[in-house]
Order: C-alpha cells, then sequence, then structure tokens
RNA sequence: GGGUCGGUGGCCUAGCUUGGUAGGGCACUCGGCUGAUAACCGAGAGGUCGCGGGUUCGAAGCCCGUCCGACCCA
C-alpha cells in the first residue's frame, strides 16, 4: 500500500486473498490516520448520536458480538458519508460477578468470606480490574480487525471513576424525585458463598430430602387440624399462614378421635396408602369456604417472635386463597407458606398484607428471632424441628423424597431463599409513561418494540439495585449508624463537600472509608456496603458515556440517542434499564431508533452457547474468509429480529459473490490500463452515451436510491442483498458482456471511450456505494482505480460523501426495456442449445412477435442481436419463413432462423479458429498487449478460401502483426502450435510472439 | 402455563402489510462459454408454502385451532 500510484489506473491484483489483503489496508488506515481524518473533516456537522450498548469483558468476543459491531459499524460508516458528526464512543460493561469468580477461581478463593479475610478486598479490586482492562484490549482488537470504525482510543468504561458519578447522578435524581425506596426482596441465596444467585447461576442436582406431613391445630375447635406438607422443616418456623385454592373441592374426615382438613382428591392417597389410616369423609366443601380460618402456629413457643406477630393481623396464621400456587399434584392441597422463605409465598405474603418473617440470616443461620433454633445452621435445625414437632404430637408423617432441587452454581451448595433488606427504584410507577413514550420510537422490527417491549413494560416491577458484592459501582448511601438518617450522593463534589475528602478510586474498599457526621444524631454516617446492579451501570450510559465523549460530567444535558442496537434479550434488559434510568432521571425517552438482532445459531437453529460446545469463533471465520466475507454474511443473511443460522457453506458462497466484486475491477482496471484510459481527462456526458450505458447508470441511481431508503429505515440486510444483486446481475453478467467488445485493447470504436468513461463512473461511485459493508475491499480497489488515476482525490474512500441520487438518470422504461431483452436473449440461447447451434456461431435472424401492446425493444436491438448472435432482428406481426425455430415467452414469441448460408459458415469457422488461437495465447501466457506472428495450415481449398475473407477479423482479434497460410506450418524457434476441427477438416495453427 | 417471532424443494432464504400462475442462491443433472478464466453463463429436475379447519370465485398470504423451534415472562 505504500507505493505511489501512477495514472492512469493501476491493475488490481488477479488473486483475490481477502484475510491479507485487509491486514495491510489495516495497516494503511493505521499509518495513515485515515479515522482520525474521516472525523475531523466531519467536526462541525450536524450529530448522529448513537449509543453503544457495552459488551461485557469477560474474554473473547463471540459471533454474536462480532454480528452486532459488524451491523453497528456499518451504520456508522453510512452516516460518516452522510456528512454526520458520528458520536461513535464504544463501551464497555466492566463491573460484575463473572469477573469476580473468575478472579476467585484465579485466586483460589472459596468463598465470600476469604475475600474479606484473606486476600483483602482492595487485592481482590485490583485483580478484578486487571482482568476486564486485559480483556477490553483484546476485545479491542478483535472489534478493530473487523473494520470496525469506533473511538477505539476513548471508550466508555463502566469502572472509570466520572461513570460511577454517573450511577450516583441516577441515584440522586431518583431520590430526590421519590422513586427510591428501601425493602424486603426474597433473594435466592447461597449461605456458604453468602451471596445472592441469579436464576442463571442456579444448578439444579436431584437430591433426597425430607418430607413431612404436618398438622397445624385450628383455633377454637377440639382436635380439629389442618394438614400441610413440606420438604423444607427449617422454613416452619418462619411459617405465617396457608394457602388453599378456591376452587378444588377439600374434605373434613375423621381420624381416630380426631378431624382432619385437606384436600378431597388427595384424601385417600394420604389416609390410606400412606398412612393406613381408617377414616370418614364428614363434610365437603369449596377451598374459598376455608378463608380466614386461623390456626395455631406449631412451633408457637420455640418461637416467641411468632406470637407478637399473630397480634398484628387477622391474616397471620389462618388459611388464604391462591388458584396459582396450590396444586394437587403433591402435599395435601394446603400449603405451608413462609413468606420469608420463598418467592411465591413472598409474592402471595405482600399481596395478602402478611408480615414477611426471615429470622435467617445470610450465612444461613437463624438469628435471635428463631428463638430456640437461634444460632444453629438451618440444615442442623431440621432434625430439631421435627423432634419438637414429634413431642407435640403434630408430626404426622416423616419420609423422605427425590427431586430437583436448586444449587449454587459454583460450590454445590442447596440454595435458600431468604428476604432480605433491599434497594429498589419504582420503577413499576412508570409503567403508563414509559409506554406512551414508547410509542414515538421507531422499532425495527416493529413488534420487538411495539409488542415485546411494550408487553414488558406492562408488568414492569420494582427495580432491586442493590448487591452484596464488591466489584461493582458502590451504592452511594450513606446511613447513620445509630438514628435512620441516611444521604444519597450525587456527586464527587457533593461527597467532597460531606466527608472533606474521596478516594481516588471510588470502588470498594476505598469508598468505605469515607464517612461523616450525622446531620442529626452526630453519630456516624457510613455507607450501605452494597454495590449497584451492573445493569444500572449500563442504563446510565446516556449521560455517564459524557466524560469519554466531551469530557465533561455535565450530565444534566444529556442528550436522546439517535439509534441504539442490540440483540433481543437486551428487551428485558438494556433496553429496558436504559428506559428506565432516562425516566427516573428526567422523564424522557432515551432513544429514537433501535434495531433489534437476534442471536447466533447453529444449522439447527440452536443457540450457540459455549457450554453446550456449540460454537464458532469470529476469528476463525476472519482466518479462512476473511472479515469482509464475515461482515457481508453476516449483514445480509438474517431478517431484522431474527437469529442468524450460522453455515460454514453459505460462507463460502458469499465469498464466492465478493469475488465476483472483485474480478469485475480487476477486469476494469486491466483493461483501462492497458487502453492507457485517462479517467481526468474525460467527462460522463449522459445524453450521448450508448443506450447501455444508460441503461447502467440508471441501474446504478436506483441502487443508490434503494439503499438510501433502507438505510433510513434501518432494514439493514436489504442494503447487501440490493448491492449484490446489482453486482452480480447488472454489471457483472450483463454490462461488462455488453461492453466487452468496445473495451478491446485492439477497438477502436469511437464509443470505447464512452464505454470506459461510463464503467469508471460506475465503479467509482459504486465503491462509494459499498464502502460502508466492505470497507476493506473498496478501500484497496479505490486505491488501485481511484487514487492513481485521480490525483487529488481524498486519500481514502472512506472519505468519499455518500453519492447523491440523480433522478434524471433513473429511467424505469429503460429498465423494463432491458429486462425483456433479457429474457429474449435466454430464450435464444435455449433454442440454439436444443439445435446445437453453439452461440459463437451467427445466425442469420431473429424475429420478435410481440403479444403485449407495450412490448418494445428499440434502444436495444442491437443487444439483442450481439447477444444472441445474429445479423438481423426483426419485429414482426407474423413469422414466416422456413427453418424457423421458435419459443413464446409472456410478451412475445422468438423466432431463431437456424439455416447457413456460405458467409455464415466462413463466419462460423474464423470464431471457432480466433477462439482456440486464444485459448492457446493463454496457456503461453502471453498478456493482451502482446502481438503475434500467425501461422496456418489449411489442406481445403474451400476452407481456405473462407478463411480468407475474414482475415482482418482473425487477426484483429487474436492481436496478430502477421498472418501466413500454407500447406503446412513452419519450422519456427518457439512456435506455439494448436490445432482445430471444421466441418470433418482439420486446421493447423502456430504463432510466436514478435516483440516490440 | 402465558406472550411474541419463525416454520416456503436436500440446505439458506424472498414473497405475507394491500389474497389472483411460489422468486432467488447453494447443491444436483445436462449443455455452453473461454482476452475477468482454479472464474463465468444457460437449461433441467425437484415444493402437500408445518398440520387441521374457516372466510373467499380464489389462501403461502386473512381468521381460528394445533404441532415444532427460538426468545421473554411465570
Amino acid at each position: 500500500m505504500d507505493g505511489v500510484f501512477t495514472m492512469p489506473v493501476s491493475e488490481l491484483p488477479k488473486q483475490f486473498e481477502l484475510p491479507s489483503m485487509e491486514e495491510e489496508i489495516l495497516l494503511f488506515w493505521q499509518k495513515n490516520q485515515v479515522y482520525e481524518l474521516v472525523t475531523k473533516q466531519l467536526r462541525n456537522r450536524p450529530s448522529f448520536k448513537f449509543l453503544d450498548g457495552p459488551p461485557y469483558t469477560t474474554g473473547a468476543i463471540h459471533l454474536g458480538t462480532a454480528w452486532n459491531k459488524i451491523l453497528k459499524g456499518m451504520v456508522l460508516r453510512f452516516r460518516r458519508m452522510q456528512g454526520f458528526s458520528v458520536v461513535d464512543t464504544p463501551g464497555f460493561d466492566m463491573h460484575g460477578l463473572p469477573i469476580e469468580v473468575h478472579v476467585e477461581k484465579a485466586l483460589g478463593i472459596k468463598s465470600k468470606l476469604d475475600i474479606e479475610k484473606e486476600i483483602g478486598v482492595d487485592k481482590f479490586i485490583e485483580q478484578c480490574q486487571n482482568f476486564a482492562l486485559s480483556n477490553l484490549d483484546q476485545m479491542t482488537k478483535q472489534f478493530k480487525r473487523l473494520g470496525i470504525w469506533m473511538d477505539w482510543d476513548r471508550p466508555y468504561r463502566t469502572i472509570d471513576n466520572p461513570y460511577i458519578e454517573g450511577t450516583w447522578y441516577l441515584m440522586k435524581r431518583a431520590s430526590e424525585r421519590g422513586f427510591l425506596y428501601r425493602g424486603l426482596r426474597s433473594i435466592d441465596c447461597c449461605v456458604r458463598c453468602e451471596t445472592a444467585l441469579a436464576k442463571r447461576e442456579h444448578e439444579f442436582k436431584t437430591i433426597e430430602d425430607y418430607s413431612i406431613w404436618v398438622k397445624f391445630p385450628v383455633l377454637g375447635r377440639n382436635k380439629e387440624f389442618i394438614v400441610i406438607w413440606t420438604t423444607t422443616p427449617w422454613t416452619l418456623p418462619a411459617n405465617m399462614a396457608v394457602m388453599v385454592n378456591p376452587e378444588f373441592e377439600y374434605v373434613r374426615v375423621k381420624v381416630n378421635d380426631e378431624v382432619w382438613i385437606l384436600a378431597k382428591g388427595l384424601a385417600n392417597i394420604i389416609l390410606q396408602a400412606l398412612l393406613n389410616k381408617q377414616y370418614e369423609v364428614i363434610e365437603e366443601f369449596k377451598g374459598k369456604e376455608l378463608l380466614g380460618l386461623r390456626y395455631e402456629h406449631p412451633l408457637l413457643d420455640e418461637v416467641p417472635r411468632q406470637a407478637k406477630y399473630r397480634e398484628t393481623s387477622e391474616k397471620v396464621h389462618s388459611v388464604v386463597l391462591s388458584d396459582e400456587y396450590v396444586t394437587l399434584e403433591q402435599g395435601t392441597g394446603l400449603v405451608h407458606m413462609a413468606p420469608g422463605h420463598g418467592p411465591q409465598d413472598f409474592e402471595v405474603g405482600e399481596r395478602e398484607g402478611i408480615p414477611i418473617f426471615c429470622p435467617v440470616t445470610f450465612a444461613g443461620t437463624f438469628s435471635e428471632e428463631g428463638g430456640k433454633y437461634a444460632g444453629m445452621k438451618v440444615q442442623d435445625a431440621s432434625e430439631v424441628i421435627l423432634e419438637d414437632l414429634r413431642r407435640k404430637n403434630l408430626l404426622v408423617h416423616q419420609d423422605t423424597i427425590e427431586h430437583e432441587y436448586a444449587h449454587c452454581w459454583r460450590c454445590g451448595s442447596p440454595l435458600v431463599y431468604l428476604a432480605t433488606d433491599q434497594w429498589f427504584l419504582r420503577v413499576s410507577d412508570l409503567r403508563e409513561e414509559i409506554i406512551k413514550k414508547n410509542e414515538d420510537v421507531y422499532w425495527i422490527p416493529d413488534w420487538a418494540g411495539h409488542t415485546w417491549f411494550r408487553n414488558w413494560v406492562q408488568n414492569l416491577r420494582d427495580w432491586c439495585i442493590s448487591r452484596q458484592r464488591y466489584w461493582g459501582a458502590p451504592l452511594p448511601i450513606w446511613k447513620c449508624d445509630k438514628c435512620e438518617e441516611i444521604e444519597v450522593i450525587g456527586s464527587i463534589d457533593e461527597l467532597k463537600e460531606k466527608s472533606g475528602k474521596v478516594p481516588e478510586n471510588l470502588h470498594r474498599p476505598w469508598i468505605d472509608k469515607i464517612t461523616w457526621p450525622c446531620s442529626k444524631c452526630k453519630n456516624t454516617m457510613k455507607r450501605v456496603p452494597d454495590v449497584l446492579d451492573v445493569w444500572l451501570d449500563s442504563g446510565v450510559a446516556p449521560w455517564a458515556t459524557r466524560w469519554a465523549t466531551y469530557g465533561t460530567t455535565d450530565f444534566d444535558n444529556w442528550e436522546t440517542a439517535d439509534f441504539v442496537m442490540e440483540g433481543k434479550d437486551q428487551i428485558s434488559n438494556w433496553f429496558n434499564t436504559l428506559f428506565n434510568s432516562t425516566m427516573l432521571a428526567d422523564n424522557r425517552e432515551p432513544y429514537k431508533s433501535v434495531y433489534m438482532h437476534g442471536f447466533t445459531a447453529d444449522e439447527h437453529g440452536r443457540p450457540m452457547s459455549k457450554s453446550k460446545g456449540i460454537g464458532v469463533f469470529p476469528e476463525e471465520v476472519v482466518e479462512k474468509f476473511g472479515a469482509e466475507t464475515l461482515r457481508m454474511y453476516c449483514i445480509k443473511s438474517t431478517g431484522p429480529g431474527e437469529d442468524l443460522h450460522f453455515l460454514w457453506k453459505d460462507v463460502e458462497d458469499t465469498r464466492r459473490s465478493l469475488s465476483i466484486l472483485w474480478n469485475v475491477y480487476v477486469f476494469a482496471t486491466t483493461f483501462m490500463k492497458a487502453a492507457k484510459f485517462e479517467p481526468t481527462s474525460h467527462r460522463l456526458k449522459p445524453q450521448s452515451l450508448q443506450n447501455e450505458d444508460r441503461w447502467i447508470l440508471s441501474q446504478l441511481h436506483l441502487l443508490i436510491k434503494q439503499v438510501a431508503e433502507r438505510l433510513e429505515k434501518y432494514e439493514l440486510p436489504f442494503i447487501p442483498r440490493l448491492m449484490e444483486s446489482f453486482i452480480v446481475q447488472d454489471l457483472s453478467r450483463w454490462y461488462i458482456k455488453l461492453i466487452r467488445p468496445r473495451t478491446w485493447v485492439s477497438s477502436h470504436d469511437e464509443t470505447k471511450i464512452q464505454a470506459f468513461t461510463t464503467l469508471y463512473y460506475v465503479l467509482r461511485t459504486l465503491l462509494a456505494v459499498l464502502a460502508p459493508v466492505l470497507p476493506f475491499q473498496t478501500e484497496r480497489m479505490y486505491q488501485a482505480l481511484i487514487r492513481s488515476a485521480e490525483p487529488d482525490a481524498p486519500i481514502s474512500v472512506h472519505m468519499l460523501p455518500w453519492p447523491e441520487v440523480n433522478e434524471k438518470l433513473i429511467d424505469p422504461e429503460l429498465s423494463q426495456e432491458m429486462e425483456w431483452v433479457s429474457a429474449i436473449v435466454e430464450t435464444t440461447q435455449f433454442i440454439r442449445q436444443e439445435e446445437g447451434l453453439k452461440l459463437r456461431w451467427p445466425c442469420q435472424r431473429l424475429i420478435i412477435v410481440p403479444s403485449k401492446k407495450e412490448f418494445q425493444i428499440d434502444h436495444f436491438s442491437d443487444v439483442v442481436a450481439s447477444q444472441t448472435n445474429v445479423k438481423f432482428v426483426e419485429i414482426q406481426k407474423k413469422a414466416k419463413g422456413e427453418l424457423l425455430r421458435s419459443k413464446e415467452l409472456p410478451f412475445a414469441t422468438v423466432y431463431l432462423d437456424i439455416s447457413e448460408t456460405p458467409e455464415l459458415r466462413a463466419e462460423r469457422l474464423s470464431r471457432d479458429l480466433i477462439r482456440r488461437i486464444q485459448a492457446t495465447r493463454k496457456k503461453q501466457g502471453l498478456h493482451v498487449t502482446q502481438r503475434i506472428a500467425l501461422y496456418l495450415a489449411i489442406e481445403s481449398s474451400e476452407l481456405h478460401q473462407a478463411i480468407e475473407t475474414t482475415r482482418e477479423g482473425i487477426t484483429s482479434k487474436v492481436g496478430a502483426l502477421t498472418l501466413e497460410i500454407g500447406d503446412k506450418l513452419p519450422i519456427l524457434k518457439g512456435l506455439a502450435t494448436g490445432k482445430l476441427t471444421f466441418a470433418e477438416e482439420e486446421i493447423q495453427f502456430g504463432f510466436i510472439v514478435q516483440e516490440d
């Protein structure tokens, strides 16, 4: 790429080798600072604000990440060409548990306690940071290799202090506007790791567990009981109510001298099959009739706290109704409910206004509130509880059961559900507003936003933003250690004002040391030691990126993004947290347009996943086929919202179509160079061009127009499809085929210059059109074709403006005509094939009988003649004559005259001969411009005669300076020879190269 | 269990909004071309448009149900 290109045009190498070519282009861009030049020239233009959804920095990028950034990069390139100053700050999501887990493994840490006691939080955080940063470097390299131009030197990173300030800004705004609150939440905990686990981190294992039936005495009744079933005895101390299904049938049965209440459908199984007891049904009724029935808590004496709860509400220790969580699949039809120990129990408890009681700590031991069981591990308490129940004669039956139970994915401990103190953002209040504002957002596909996202928002729940971990943005809430005073800090400046000091690094543990006296009671304000949900990190991107983009933490002046693009998993994640965040902060929507793409999947449509071993790495594709092929493939093969079914075969096909493009430019540069064509000395004058030239210009401008329209609607996959169709069909298969005779070196046709001028214009314009999708190839072709010929052209194809559509050049009639023409040509070739008439053999005439009124091919009858290789094309009302072969088309019937005259015979011979000689030239490795001396040996005088009549045609086509015809070939050193059989006669030929 | 999207020849897919002979690419078979050439072009065969019902003169398309796959929610 270093070479100076000289006029007129320089040739493009024939071999099409993408990976190495791309590496050269990357160096070229870097060396010449092309990205910087492009952004510089756009500096004062109107802005296009793109907001990058940050990929998580756990390791190398996968195919989905590559696809995502490729699509984004394409849009950004288009917008730059359109003259926008593009905000293209890339983002990286760098906090969170997956990185903690990785570091824990690397350091050999087994639990949360180790971090504090063995390693030290400061060391741990440093390791997390280093790991995230090194991954960031690796990912950046990968993105660059894919030809994605973003501001890689200034990415936004969620771990930087100014970014963390951005999260604080949201917390402050939300707090000021009354959206922040503290509350209980049921979370899934690993008590050994002392951490909450997300659903994805649950590992289900089949284990043997308790299976117990317990009877609760009904208040005010003698020897009457409700019977419940559970697998977790340790949750009984926290029992607050019993759920029944209002529509199920229940029974009172007499068992010995007691009355038990249970579901009718389960009574027999339990009483006879399980307990082997005689019983008598006293009464049948619907579950709803049990509503409000109060019972005595079975462990009332052991857990004194329960006695107090009993006084707070009529609903405590009573039967409540639930049609969603009571089934007859197992148990008794009466479900023990401990809102502190289960998400469903929690939900019903909240709904019914029943207190949430959780006497278990994060470490899995009973707290003081656990009464008799205080200090015991929950697992150990189970046996004690069972003993207590047995002693009180409340344990109906004890058994074991094998079932699936969630375990910690890291240490394998069974999970425990605990209601814990957490911090929330009251986004449920924003549902209506978000739905309303979302109406104006442009989504593609439409259903992504106006169905999926809408439905999601309709059920939006409050956002739990606190996490009991280390590697995250610190929760900016300080609490007095005596009174209930709370302060939310919104910025570094505010923190400095309060405490007088700010740590260099805002992360734990340093931030935890910052304290100040409580303004109410003069005790100490200490930070709530939680960190923020990572989704809040990325949710604040609209303003938190401002420091990286504009160098300011002036967060109040954030701007709505013009465009965001992510995968379908982000409906409930980033698309959502963005909207929540901007609404909480400023009651505004975060984005104007959203593109949603799917997942990467294998050929069976199954999503790729590392754990299942289904996966293709982007670098593997790049190595084999080049980034350009991957780009083209990713962009074109999948519609908006749909999954990408990755197939190596299809990638290969994509490369093939790219090689056609490459060949077009090889062709053009080869012949323009050979003809010493100088583009700058010819102007394109559409009016004086040949019809085929005007046709390709029309097709080109139609392409520009359609691409621009698709882009505006973000119908991205259609863009490369349009391009491909133009390249392969219009340009390569048709236009170049048509102009080929005009471009021959020996041709002195005055339309030759017109053909080159048109072709040059088309190829130059096409480079600009293709550049956003194919940044590498177009750059290479631009350097060869344009830069060498136009000294004043910009240094890179990516500095060209987006081509303007010239409506005057778009001629629908010409397009229609050409469609008819190509159908006629195809049909004629079909007739020839059937008749055994090679295309290179001229025929006398072609008769076309129109069947459609509008039909006409006035502009292209010469094209029909040349492409069907006939002497005359006639349009008639009826076809008359001998030896006509016909075929019908929807708009006309085509008749080919298959007779042979002596003149045609001579021509056919010469065409066959020319072809043979050309093939031999090729085999000898002759360049197009090299001339030869040609010798023929012909025995038949008839053929000799025939050759003489076409002498000139032969010599000019094969580049022969001389032609001698005799009985035998001369004996010459270096004579290349060959032979041809025509009409059972043999002709020999030979030639030697003539030096200039 | 609920919601949404997709299900078109062996494979990848267009068409579906606005119903009217199902289009392309790959692979396959046959043929051609040969100054883009380890490329290219043409033709052929191959489709119950997941399945069932309905609306209609007419359904790949619209409506209802159902099966399969994906995603989200529970």
